[in-house]
RNA sequence: GCAUCGAUGGUCUAGAGGUAUGACUUAGGCCUUCCAAGCCUAUAGCCCGGGUUCGAUUCCCGGUCGAUGCACCA
């Protein structure tokens, strides 16, 4: 038996000493918050990307783009990260506790803290103590910390750039380039896996918070009136899981299970497309080998939603070690950031809807007779045109304001039409549903839920659960004895599992359970071995790492059969 | 970031002001006909920088990383 509180460690040491995860640049001494994935991380690492991608980009059909990983100033200005993702800190100046400035405010009676520019802050804080040493803070300094990495673009610093904090700003500023590869239609969507960066202030929890990580993020433009008609939503309407909703946290309460149809039709999940995904990232998570009950589904509370979002739901997986940790992100951005990147960069980002039939709409035109107009007003003509159309004329003229002065025009300059027009459709700002996915954090989870330990003939054995789908080695094929040909046998039927693009791994070194071990430990869910018994009649013996047991299969039959195991479609057990 | 504690082969560990103990692992060999057996051999280590000292892995200071508490965690 292990206990939940030796898990983060064993599995961290495992992980450290078979090549799962290592610290980074070690012979320099390790940095906090940065890891390197070892040659088995790294390859369970791009097997969990590769199930997203099924998911996501063959089921669903949105296709992967990558966008650099830094960005000018202006993309995150329009996002709101320049401004919005900095904390107010200050320093206490008796103990050098640094503090958010506007915490300690707030806690002081403070009003509006939050609102406060930095001086007016600081000069509020005079009056307050700090909340580490209990001395007043006097005389301190307001001064922002922003969590995104800052760099130059070129050389003399002249550019600004960030390294993204997320990866979701590359799909926004890509709208209008999306829009066209779908052939402006709704709903679209784009996903993009990488890198992105903030720089913690305190990162110390291991793989679950990185100053560099991996998101794998899906961003799914909708028409804001479509919300509640998901094309699929057929999929996943009786899919049904434990929710635990704002109203639930608020009152202490447990999670309710129902199904996405229920939640949408009582209101719990705010549309058919987040609960849509909330459903597939459920079915993802538990494929990839997450236990439905280390996994549950948690709203934000409405203070702790993001500024862009309105609905949000975490998915979160239970650690022994760290507690419900926020794996998943699945938000309504709405059309927040299309807005903002609209207003930052002057291009529109809206999709024209046609309607079903044109509209007939009246519409009042006012005509200005320029030849007489432009005689008369010269160059203020062309202002006064503009200014015109939007006038509002009575039967002695109209009035218009160019450059301050306000200029009366004579109705007889103009002409004054009525007409009814076709108006075939409107421009739209879709509306964005986004399911963000921590993929270090999902790793870490695979880990410490693979992790166990058993007793195989009175030993003590250590061994990763990975589900066969997410494993690094797929199958281990090992010769009884590295003699009489029975290593050459197993070297060929290694050889045949690569052709097949099965990893399979050989190895003769030791007595043949230490290799059982050995595979165990990594999470090899299948191992081969040869024996004399190959040598009559081809056939090895086929072994399952959870229940050790084994069957004799043809070795013509090998590549077929654990490519069956490992994709799931055929289970051990079902084996003869 | 602050405070406390810690850091010895790949892993776990013994130890002392004079370069280091043992086990496991790994590699090579012998042996071995299915779950870490045995025998022989080999590889491999005192976190980094400064100070004290004839001499520091050991003592002192600073740093890095890790654990714990506090703060932080769009």
């Amino acid at each position: 038996m292990i206990t939940m509180s030796d898990v983060f460690e064993n599995v961290m040491e495992l992980a450290k000493r078979r090549g799962f995860i290592w610290p980074t640049s070690e012979c320099y001494g390790a940095v906090a918050g940065f890891i390197d994935y070892g040659p088995l991380g790294a390859m369970m690492k791009r097997r969990i990307e590769d199930i997203w991608r099924e998911f996501y980009v063959i089921r669903e059909g949105y296709y992967e783009i990558e966008c650099p990983t830094i960005a000018q100033e202006a993309v995150f200005i329009a996002s709101g990260h320049v401004a919005g993702f900095a904390d107010k800190m200050c320093q206490c100046p008796h103990c050098s506790e640094y503090l958010r400035a506007d915490h300690v405010a707030e806690a002081g009676g403070i009003r509006n803290a939050s609102t406060m520019k930095n001086d007016e802050l600081a000069a509020a804080l005079a009056t307050c103590t700090c909340p580490a040493c209990g001395k007043v803070l006097w005389k301190v300094e307001v001064f922002q910390f922003n969590l995104m990495f800052k760099t130059s673009i070129g050389p003399g610093s002249q550019r600004t750039g960030y390294l993204r904090p997320e990866t979701a700003q590359g799909m926004f500023v890509d709208f209008a380039r999306l829009l066209r590869f779908y052939r402006d239609k709704l709903p679209f969507g784009a996903v993009q896996i990488g890198k992105s960066y903030r720089n913690e202030i305190s990162p110390r929890q291991g793989m679950i918070r990185l100053r560099e990580f991996t998101q794998a993020e899906a961003e799914i433009f909708v028409h804001p009136a479509e919300k509640n008609r998901h094309p699929r939503f057929a999929r996943y309407a009786g899919y049904s899981m434990p929710l635990l909703t704002y109203v639930q946290q608020q009152q202490c309460g447990e999670a309710v299970t129902m199904t996405m149809q229920e939640a949408v039709e009582k209101g719990v999940i705010a549309n058919q497309y987040l609960a849509y995904y909330v459903a597939l990232t459920h079915e993802m998570l538990v494929s990839i080998g997450i236990r439905p009950e280390k996994l549950r589904f948690r709203q934000h509370l409405p203070d702790e939603r993001a500024h862009y979002a309105t609905d949000c739901w975490d998915a979160e997986i239970h650690s022994g070690r760290f507690g419900w940790v926020e794996t998943v992100g699945l938000a309504d951005r709405t059309d927040y950031d299309l807005n903002a990147h609209a207003k930052q960069s002057g291009t529109p980002m809206t999709v024209f809807i046609q309607y079903d039939e044109p509209r007939k709409v009246p519409r009042r035109r006012i005509i200005p007779n320029m030849s007489v107009l432009g005689k008369q007003y010269r160059q203020k003509a062309k202002a006064i045109f503009a200014e015109l159309e939007t006038a509002v004329p009575t039967k002695d003229g109209a009035d218009v304001v160019v450059d301050g002065e306000k200029i009366h025009i004579p109705a007889d300059l103009f002409e004054v039409r009525d007409e009814i027009v076709d108006v075939r459709g409107e421009d739209i700002v879709p509306h964005v549903v986004e399911p963000s996915y921590g993929i270090d954090r999902m790793c870490y989870a695979v880990l410490e839920q693979a992790y166990d330990e058993d007793i195989a003939d009175g030993e003590k054995r250590v061994v990763m659960r990975l589900s066969p789908k997410v494993a690094p080695v797929q199958v281990a094929v090992f010769p009884l004895m590295t003699r009489d040909n029975l290593d050459t046998i197993a070297l060929d039927i290694t050889h045949a599992f690569h052709t097949k693009g099965i990893q399979a791994e050989y190895d003769d070194s030791g007595a043949i359970g230490r290799r059982y071990r050995r595979q165990d430990e990594i999470g090899t869910p299948f191992a081969v071995t040869v024996d004399y018994d190959t040598k009559e009649n081809n056939t090895v013996t086929l072994r399952d790492r959870d229940s050790m047991k084994q069957v004799r299969v043809p070795v013509a039959d090998l590549p077929e059969i654990v490519a069956g195991l490992v994709a799931g479609s055929t289970k051990f057990a079902e084996l003869k």
